[in-house]
DNA sequence: GTCTATATCATGATAGAC
DNA sequence: GTCTATCATGATATAGAC
C-alpha cells in the first residue's frame, strides 16, 4: 500500500488530516498538539482522526511514515547503487555522509515530501520524550542505520568502531538541530530574507557537510584507559 | 536571592518540588508532565506547586534558572579569566569550545549542581516547542552566547562572522543530542555497564570535543554564489 | 503557611443516528 | 463513510477552612 506523497489541493480526508497534523506537531509538538486542532484545520470531522488512524499514536506514526518510508528506501538505493559501482572498493565517507543527511536536506526543498514542515518536525520527534515514539522511529531507522555504520566503519578503517557510532550520533544531533529552525538561543539572527528557500537549503547544506565531515575526519581523543 | 543547589536530604518544600520537576520534565516532558505528578512525587499537596511558583510555567522557568544561572556565570567566569591573562591575544578555540560545552559536560558527573538529569532535561529543553521556553533560553543566553561568539571570531580570523554562528548552532545540536540520551535511533547500544559515571562522563567529553573541534575548524564550504 | 475541596475547562475516544 | 452528541477522565488553578 504505497502512500501518496503528494498533497496537491483536493485530496481525500486521510491526506488532509495527514498534512494538518504534520504542520501542527511540528509546530507544537505531538503532546500540546490535540485532536482538535488537527481536524479543524483539516476541515474533517472530530471523529475522523480515530476512524482512519485508531487514535492519536496510529495519526502521529502515519505522519512519520509517509515520508521516513521514502526517506530512508532513498537513502539505501543511494548507498546500494554507489557500493555496487564500487566493486568492495570503500566508498568515500563524504559521499556517505552526503547520502545519509544531505538526502534529508534535500527533502527540504521539495514540497512533494513534504518540504521543511516535515524537516523541522523530524528533528523535534528524534527527542519526542513519547515512548511509542521511540520504538516507533528506533524500527524505522534499524536497517538503514545499520547498512550506513557498516559503510562508514570501512570508510574510515583507522577509526574504531565505537568512535564511529558516536560521531554518528554527534553528526545527527548537529543535523537536527540545523533543519529544526528551532533557535531559542537567537544564534542564527541573520537571515537573508531576499533569499529564496532554494537558495538558502543548498547553503546550509554546504555548511553543514562542511562541519560533519571535519568532525568525522577528526583526529582520534586521546584516551587515559583503553 | 541566591538560588540554593544542593538538595541533600531533608529540604524545604520548594526544593524538593524543584527536585521532583527536574526529574519529571527530563523524564516526560514539559507538556507531558502534570503538577500532579509533581506533587505527588514530591510529596506535598497539590496547591503548592500554585503556592511557590505561581503557575506550571513558572514551575519550568525555576527548574531551569537554578542550574542555567550557576552555569552561564561559571562560563563567564572562565572566559573573563582566560582573556584578562591573555592581555588580547586571541584565546585557542579548543579551550573556548571546552569552557562553552565541558563545563555543561562536566556538571553531569556532580550531583550538586543537578548531575545528568539537569543535563538532559537541557538537552530536550532546547527543542520544546514552547513558546515561553523559547524565551526564557534566549534571555538566559543572550550575554553568554555573545561573549563566546565575539571570542570564537578572534580565535578563528580567516573564518567568517556568518559561518561562525552556524557553527555554534551545529556544535550546540551535537552536544544536546550527546548528554540528552535520547538515542531513539538506539545507535548507542554498547554501553559499558561496569565503567561508573565518571568514567563515561570523562570518555564522552574527550570524543565531543574532538568532533567539535574538527568541525569548528573544517575547511570552509566553497560558496557558489557569495 | 498548608491543606481540602472544588471550579472550570479541554482532552481522547466512542456510540449510534443518518 | 460521515456526523452529532456525549462520556469519562484528567488538566490547571483557586477559594476558603484551619
Amino acid at each position: 500500500m504505497g502512500q501518496p506523497l503528494s498533497s496537491s489541493g483536493n485530496d481525500g480526508p486521510d491526506i488532509r488530516i495527514l498534512d494538518a497534523a504534520e504542520r501542527l506537531f511540528m509546530e507544537h509538538g505531538y503532546e500540546a498538539t490535540s485532536t482538535r486542532m488537527v481536524t479543524r484545520d483539516a476541515a474533517v470531522n472530530l471523529a475522523a482522526v480515530n476512524y482512519y488512524f485508531g487514535s492519536k499514536e496510529g495519526l502521529m506514526q502515519a505522519v512519520l511514515r509517509r515520508r521516513l518510508d521514502w526517506l530512508n528506501r532513498e537513502r539505501l538505493h543511494l548507498l546500494d547503487a554507489a557500493e555496487t559501482e564500487a566493486r568492495g572498493a570503500p566508498l568515500k565517507p563524504s559521499l556517505i555522509v552526503d547520502y545519509f543527511f544531505g538526502t534529508l536536506l534535500r527533502m527540504g526543498a521539495r514540497p512533494e515530501t513534504g518540504g521543511q514542515t516535515f524537516q523541522r518536525l523530524l528533528g523535534r520527534t528524534h527527542t519526542e520524550p513519547a515512548a511509542f515514539i521511540s520504538t516507533f522511529l528506533a524500527s524505522e531507522y534499524a536497517d538503514v542505520v545499520n547498512r550506513y555504520k557498516s559503510a562508514l566503519c570501512r570508510a574510515l578503517p583507522d577509526v574504531p568502531r565505537e568512535e564511529i557510532v558516536w560521531r554518528f550520533h554527534f553528526m545527527l544531533g548537529a543535523t537536527a538541530y540545523a533543519i529544526t529552525g528551532t533557535d531559542s538561543l537567537q544564534l542564527i539572527t541573520d537571515w537573508k530574507m531576499e533569499e529564496d528557500v532554494q537558495v538558502q537549503a543548498q547553503k546550509l547544506l554546504a555548511r553543514l557537510m562542511s562541519f560533519l565531515l571535519g568532525g568525522l575526519r577528526a583526529p582520534l581523543p586521546q584516551s587515559r584507559s583503553a
